[in-house]
Order: C-alpha cells, then structure tokens, then sequence
DNA sequence: ATATTTATGTAACATTTGTTACATTTGCAA
DNA sequence: TTGCAAATGTAACAAATGTTACATAAATAT
C-alpha cells in the first residue's frame, strides 16, 4: 500500500497535497516492485527507460567504468529519484546498474508516462527541473575545488562557498575530514596537513567540525 | 529579421520544421536584443529569468568564483543556449554575467512563457531535459578524470573514453596538449612527459593529434 | 621559400602531495 | 566508569607533479 502522505514529501511532488500526487501517479501509470537485499533493481538500459522512485529501503546506482571497474554513483533514500538525469540524456552508453542494499520497494513511471506528466503539470516539471539542474550547479562546483592545483587553494574555495551560503563566518561543517578530503579529491593526512598549516597562517581556526574563518582575504588570495 | 530557418537548427528546436518553430515562438511572446562588442547583456538575476539564445555573434558567460575572480563558463556562438541549467536551478547565489565579444543578437524568452512552451511541445521538452541532461552526464565525466589520483590514470581514463565512443583503436583527437592538460587539470610539460612514459611503456604510440592504443588491458589497469 | 608563430619535446630542480605508520584524542556503548 | 572504535594529529620518506627554461618541430602567414 502506498503513503501518499509520504510520497508528497518526495523533492519531484514538492508544493503538491497528498491527494494531487494521488491523482497524478494514477493517470500516470506507475508501479511498485518490491526487491530482497543485494537483488538487482536495473540492468544497463532498462534503468534508462524509467524514472524510479525509491519508496522503502535503500539503494545505490552503480556504473561500469572505462577500465570495467564497478562505481558507486549514489546512494538512495527513500523518495529520492534514482539517476535522475540518466532519464532524458542523448547517449547512454553508460551501463547504469541498480541494486537494493536493504528490502527495498521502487516506483517506476514510464518515461513517455513521465514525460506526459511533466507537461501537465507545472509543479512537477518546475520540481524535476530543479532537481537536475541543481544537479548541475553541484557537479560545476565540486569542478571548481577539483580544479585548483593546491589543496590549500581547494579548501580555501570550499570554506568560502561555506561562508556564502551560510553568511556567518563560524561555519558547521557536518563531516569528517576523510570524507571532506574524498570530496575534494586529495589524501586524508595531506588534508590535515595544510588544515593545520592554514591554522599557523591564522586564515582560520578549527573546534572540532567548526571551521572559524579569520581572515577572509588571505582566503580569497588562496582561492586563485 | 530572424531567419527560421537556421534557428529551427538549434538544439533546442530539433526535429521541428522552421513553420512549426516560428509559431512556437510567437506564441511565447519572445524579443530579440543587440549588442556591441563588450555589451553586457545579463547581469547577475536578470540572467535567471530568461531563457536565452545567440543568434548572431558570439558571447561569454562569466561567473565571479568564490575569491571575487571573474571566470569564464563558456562561450556561446549562434542558436545555442546561454547557461540553460541556470534556468530553473533552486538557488541563484551565483552572479552570472553575459557579455557580447561581438556584435550580437540575443533571443530572449520569459521563464514563465518557456515553461508554457515545454508543456505545450513535447519535442521542445525533450530536447531541453536532454541538453540539460547530457551537459550533466559531461560534468560527471570530468569528475571522473580529475579523481583519478595520477595523471596517467586521467591519460588512460580518457582514452578508453573515446575509444568507446569512436569504436577504434585509431583515435583522432582534435585537440592540442594544451588543452589535453587544461582539460584533465594538470601541467602541459606533466603531460608531455608522462605521454612519453606510456609511449615506452608500450601501451600507446602518438602521432600529431593521431592516439594509437597499443594494450587496451595495460589502460584498463591504468585507469583505476 | 622564408619568416613567424604555435605546438611539442625535454631537462633540472623545487614543491607538493601521497603513503605508511603510529600516537593521541574523541565519541559512544557496555 | 571503562573500554573500544572512530576520528584526528603528526612525522619521515617516497613519489608525482609543477615550474622554468630552452630546443626542436610543425603549421601558418608573408
């Protein structure tokens, strides 16, 4: 059975009331399928065909790499789309494979289905749009940490664009520094190495996953 | 005067008739802007509320990074779209500016009366989500390059890449070191230099802008 | 054909970063 | 509290890359 209550909190339903998504889903023509831990969801081009929606569970699009190595693009979490982007892109030569982690149900809509949706419904176009352009703007950005040739630089850009969005200059950044070094590409203690550089320099001081920015111009030299 | 006839070549417009483009237009209530050489076109919100599209000239989308800097997104020549995933993206923080380098002509067509024309047009939908989707699938692909850890595994990354897209172990890649270098985020002489190492190595023989893959295996094992 | 610019090859050296290893601290659960 | 796992700090060393500089080759214009 499905929760439509929980279903209108899905990123794609923003703005609708449970009783509207009931009603789109319905003329849209959609279906549950449920899956056991490690099941397949989608194989290469089946995954390409529809928009699917985890609704229980959790899942993780992989993709076959130029060397043939297996990579995780994502994790998905309930009500969040799988590989939104994949739906509507020219080529797809990239095998995107679909597994459940956990017992995982996934709403699928045909993509000529989803298309018609789209185009009767403004809310939920404006919704689908937003999703994958934003997606856009994230991977313009993490390109432009990638691209400076310093880890300082790389770090003085990412506190910065911290700064920006939260407009305080006590920033809370909620991860670990592995992850943040995976995110921006470099090695753990190489990370902590310039953090603890950066410290001496006095452009910031760090409390635990606080990040206190003390001299933003020397940051913005370092963000070239 | 516009010409149908070469805007109906747009991406955007693919698979349409210029008839079917020109009513297309009108009914979404466009304009049509020129500019002289260094004419700012768009700054910073306008730019978000208008799709828009060259057609005469040639013109820049420049974005302030982080550090106050003035970058350059892309340049745009005639009947493509200017920063299309800016369009509908959640947040604007970014100031996007556009300058003409020529003289140039801009079609502009309200947000909201784009919108309209997605839903009305099933082919202009299709081609939007596709432009939007592949320009992300594009950005995915670079990450991929730029998180590999050594320049050598970024080489045979992107060669694989293209051997997969042009079928042939004969590659033509129309672009200068230079630019290989810029692309893959790292120094020219780096590159030269380690093109050299995969030369002796056996795995591959350069020819001007000719690649010749010599041991796909050894590449694939360079690229993890 | 010759000159001029542009692209590429190559070398020496400095710098940065990764790797590995281990100590220290913190968070959390028994 | 105590103990354990996770996160962080730090050091020595190796490896990779950037920088600078110049030589050579190719493409292009005159």
């Amino acid at each position: 059975m499905i929760n439509y209550e929980h279903i209108s909190r899905s990123p794609i339903f923003h703005g609708l009331n449970p009783q509207t998504v009931e009603e789109l889903l319905h003329t849209a023509n959609f279906q549950v399928k449920h899956y056991r831990p490690k099941a397949t969801i989608a194989l290469q081009d089946d995954s390409c065909n529809f928009l699917m929606m985890v609704l229980e569970g959790r899942v993780q699009a992989q993709m076959l790499d130029y060397s043939g190595k297996q990579v995780v693009m994502a994790e998905i979490t309930p009500f969040f789309l799988i590989a939104p982007a994949f739906l509507y892109a020219g080529k797809n030569e990239f095998p995107v494979n679909v597994v459940a982690l956990e017992t995982t149900s996934v709403l699928f809509i045909h993509k000529a289905d989803f298309t018609a949706l789209l185009q009767q419904n403004t809310t939920v176009l404006h919704n689908y749009l937003r999703i994958i352009s934003d997606r856009s703007k994230f991977l313009s950005e993490k390109i432009m940490f990638l691209g400076f040739k310093t880890i300082k630089g790389k770090i003085a850009a990412f506190l910065l664009q911290q700064y920006r969005e939260q407009q305080n200059k006590t920033l809370n950044i909620n991860i670990t520094q592995q992850e943040l070094a995976d995110y921006l590409g470099v090695a753990r203690p190489s990370l902590a190495r310039v953090l603890h550089e950066m410290k001496e320099e006095g452009s910031l001081d760090i409390r635990r996953k606080q990040y206190i920015l003390l001299n933003i111009t020397l940051l913005q030299q370092e963000a070239q």
